[in-house]
DNA sequence: AAAATTTAGCAACAGCGTTGCGTAATAGGG
DNA sequence: CCCTATTACGCAACGCTGTTGCTAAATTTT
């Protein structure tokens, strides 16, 4: 963890994302909401409006008069004032979404992609989905890049693909680099699950504390988001929660352990015993939330969410019966706010958060 | 997560905290050694080095001639400017040590507790304990504070004791404040294993990545250090890694579960079984790895030290066999480096950290 | 119509790191 | 011996941040 060193630029990004964050989380907004929630005084939230307002970011729309004295003026973002695009690279598909600065997508199209294809196939692919949603819209100076989310493993901050699970082609590609050179934008690069749980982030706001994404879809992974940032571990390799023991005694996994969480929850699946597999994901979220001690558990993933309820009531009730005994031990399960479009939407967010969001004093 | 306002001040102490961090991890250093480690202008160095040395923290003790040139002055930390006391509270002992802010333990002493202590009992003690450790030398106007480490579950934000486990007069005490008031000084409560991985981080310094302890001592609990910070979780109650399950079919645990890693391990040591008991211990750090990523794991805790190479030899082959299997996968795997002061001399570091390290933007 | 209340914003300020540039101290070459 | 290149230190001016002090504007209440 190599530290960066910060100047007067790093307060007015932060300051400045303090505010944006509010705009994006109540849709209007005037000065004094902002002073409350940032503890900012009001000149200096002046100072910030003045700039966003002058950058096109927010707008004034109106004034509220709510008794006595000088009525408030009223802000509100601009939404389609930036865009980010974001793509979620799975094995066979590639889904593209376009979202604006208020987090909403405003584009969603999914295609088709050969299987094992190359990187210059998905490169095409980006090109096509791209040049159709973009041809539509007129995003000339308002577009921020493009936010890749995929499975690993990855090195995020190098933009390099390390070698993606079940895929042949993909032995340290650098896919950043070559999809900056070939489609002429900003590309950020992380995996699936950790742009998942930012866009949970996202659309919670300040007030969304540690938590977890749990996916299910070809596999079973974890995105995590630890003290306001996505957590990557040290290699950008975490998340890996499928493959952690919870039967000594268990079937072999794939990955040469016995009685991974996931090879368990295959079985049970194969089995037809849905309700034996729900527990042990349930099982794994109960293990997770003794270990980190999370807010929030999001559950997520084309095979979860092909009986959500199932798995939604097995990890609610475990939750409640086995660690949250305590009053003030309170943890939030929810389904994915943004069911299909999560990985993507979450990975076109992380581009809007690089340049909108809160300065990282630690890159890693 | 409720982020809090940045203001210049904030930039004074976070670039502040990145030189004293390098006189901490340096013996000696000069400025050209801290514009390359933080990204400082050699002018803003300079300006941060003269304040620190007013302030009495670094002072210079020569010059460096290293060939062609005017010398270079250099620096070193002056450890006896500021000292923090450091309690480690376990269930029939209390530990205290003196910290010195180059994170030196410069006094250690352990005296018993009665068995099911009460608060008053155990300000008594920390009473008693520290007039005598201050007695021997004048730290008058050096002195920051007490930390206080000591088992869960608790508030560390609220400095309250919701519960210690198998402490029957533990229900809902306010520490901090009782002890603020008994003994005059600024308390800072935290888990045991939290004050721990604080400790390993400060001796490390910025080249530690994100990284857990392994605590085993009547119990099995984790403490996490993430992103820069340690890692405590919504409710302080990260770390019940021994209360994670790795044997869905195991017996059942006192927490109600079944196959917890602390009854599994339990078993296996009660049947003599040191090494299976290591092994199942390694097998809850490899789940660790998969879920967060960890560039270092140290192990520590009074039954485990009782059998270190044993331990130490277990994770480190189940690491290398399960997890990192690829050549950008590393993981140091470490014996507590401050053996029994660890979490006493964490606890006291946690204290320093308040006021010499890096500044938190986001409290909680 | 005057007073009270609430909000907005101008102007001066303190404090941070940065930039430009001058100065001090050393080694090596003519 | 002197000059030059090299390396390091630091003063002074600067741009930028949020803060403080104060004035002005717009509304309701008296």
């Amino acid at each position: 963890m190599t530290r960066v060193t910060a100047d007067v630029t790093f307060l007015r990004g932060y300051n400045q994302a303090l505010v944006l964050a509010v705009g994006r989380t109540a849709r209007r907004f005037e000065r004094a909401t902002v002073v409350r929630a940032t503890g900012l005084t009001p000149q200096a939230v002046s100072k910030v409006i003045a700039r966003l307002s002058a950058d096109g970011l927010i707008r004034s729309t109106g004034v509220r008069r709510p008794g006595v004295g000088k009525p408030a003026i009223v802000y509100e973002l601009v939404p389609d004032s930036r865009y980010a695009i974001g793509a979620h690279v799975a094995r066979r598909t590639l889904r593209l979404v376009l979202v604006d600065l208020a987090g909403t997508v405003r584009y969603s199209a999914v295609s088709p992609l050969p299987s094992d294809f190359t990187p210059q196939q998905l490169l095409d692919a980006l090109r096509a989905g791209i040049d159709t949603m973009t041809s539509s819209t007129d995003l000339r100076g308002r577009l921020t890049g493009l936010g890749i989310g995929m499975i690993g493993p990855l090195d995020h901050a190098h933009g390099l693909v390390r070698g993606a699970h079940g895929l042949r082609h993909w032995h340290d590609v650098p896919l950043r680099e070559i999809a900056e050179k070939h489609l002429g934008l900003p590309v950020h690069l992380d995996k699936d699950v950790t742009a998942g749980i930012t866009a949970e982030a996202w659309r919670h706001g300040a007030t969304f504390g540690d938590a977890a994404l749990i996916m299910i879809e070809s596999g079973i992974g974890g995105g995590f988001w630890l003290g306001g940032a996505a957590h990557r571990g040290a290699h950008t390799n975490a998340g890996e929660f499928g493959h952690t023991v919870v039967d000594l005694d268990g079937p072999r996994c794939v990955c040469g352990r016995h009685g991974c969480l996931e090879i368990v929850h295959q079985h049970a699946t194969e089995a037809g015993d849905l309700a034996r597999a729900a527990r042990v994901v349930a099982v794994g979220v109960v293990n997770l939330l003794q270990t980190l001690d999370l807010a929030h558990v999001v559950l997520a993933g084309a095979d979860l969410l092909r009986h959500p309820q199932t798995y939604l009531a097995a990890v609610t009730e475990a939750v409640q019966a086995d660690a949250r005994r305590a009053h003030w031990l309170t943890t939030r399960v929810t389904l994915s706010s943004l069911g299909a479009d999560a990985i993507a939407a979450g990975a076109a967010m992380q581009v809007l958060d690089r340049h909108y969001g809160i300065p990282e004093l630690a890159p890693n």
